[in-house]
DNA sequence: CGGGCAATTGACTTATTGGTTAAATAACGT
DNA sequence: ACGTTATTTAACCAATAAGTCAATTGCCCG
């Protein structure tokens, strides 16, 4: 799976979304991530692997406990995806025509 | 499906986000956006009923056409989420945890 | 009317996802 | 070494996704 697509895909599930949010405010072990959840450890667990599979998280171990901590790149190039398209709403087409012309090559950084 | 899940859902599938590179160029029919591809042309239906369903595009009759053009609405609220990551691989932090504070309140402190 | 193009629907297959419980692994603190 | 805590892995299940081909629907036109 390319890498905008794992993103996405990643994003598309409000527990990992709750995560992200969490890890936004810090480090925090997978104990601490379940917490909020209904749902039982390994399912937690699996959603973790499904972030780090997307680059959206990385893990470190201490002691007995793994720290996952936020690495937002991924969400950059989402972004990147979706200002072009930010043409489209604010109606300016022609400029997302431009963008849609050379996204073949390579997307790039930048800023709303 | 709540809605952002259903936004980054259906853009977590590259055909998908191809016709909606298409579609960003005007409005076309169901033969066409199949084109590009080596898919049938049931496969892409499926497609834009899905991207239908995330309201990322809509349909309208012509003869014996279904015309597909793109509604960028949700992408914008998807934009808005990624946003506010923005603030963490930009390096404010605290702006992004007074954001998140905002949009749900309900999460609870960090103690470690 | 009947033929043909455009697109969708139906029936089916296969793979993936998200969840479960139970067992295994790993590190800690006696 | 032992029991406790933290987390993952294994095995399984139900639901969904993405594709196929065949059949159907809808519209146009000679």
């Amino acid at each position: 799976m390319d890498r905008l697509s794992a993103t996405f895909a990643a994003l598309a599930d409000p527990t990992r979304r709750a995560i992200l949010a969490r890890l936004a405010k810090g480090e925090a072990a997978v104990g601490e991530l379940a917490k909020p959840f209904s749902i039982s450890l390994p399912a937690v667990s699996r959603h973790l692997r499904v972030l780090q599979a997307a680059r959206l998280i990385e893990r470190r171990v201490d002691a007995q406990w793994r720290l996952c901590r936020l690495r937002a790149e991924p969400l950059a190039q989402a972004a990147d995806w979706l200002d072009a398209y930010s043409r489209f709403w604010e109606g300016r087409f022609d400029s997302l025509a431009r963008y849609l012309e050379k996204t073949q090559p390579k997307s790039r950084r930048n800023k709303r």
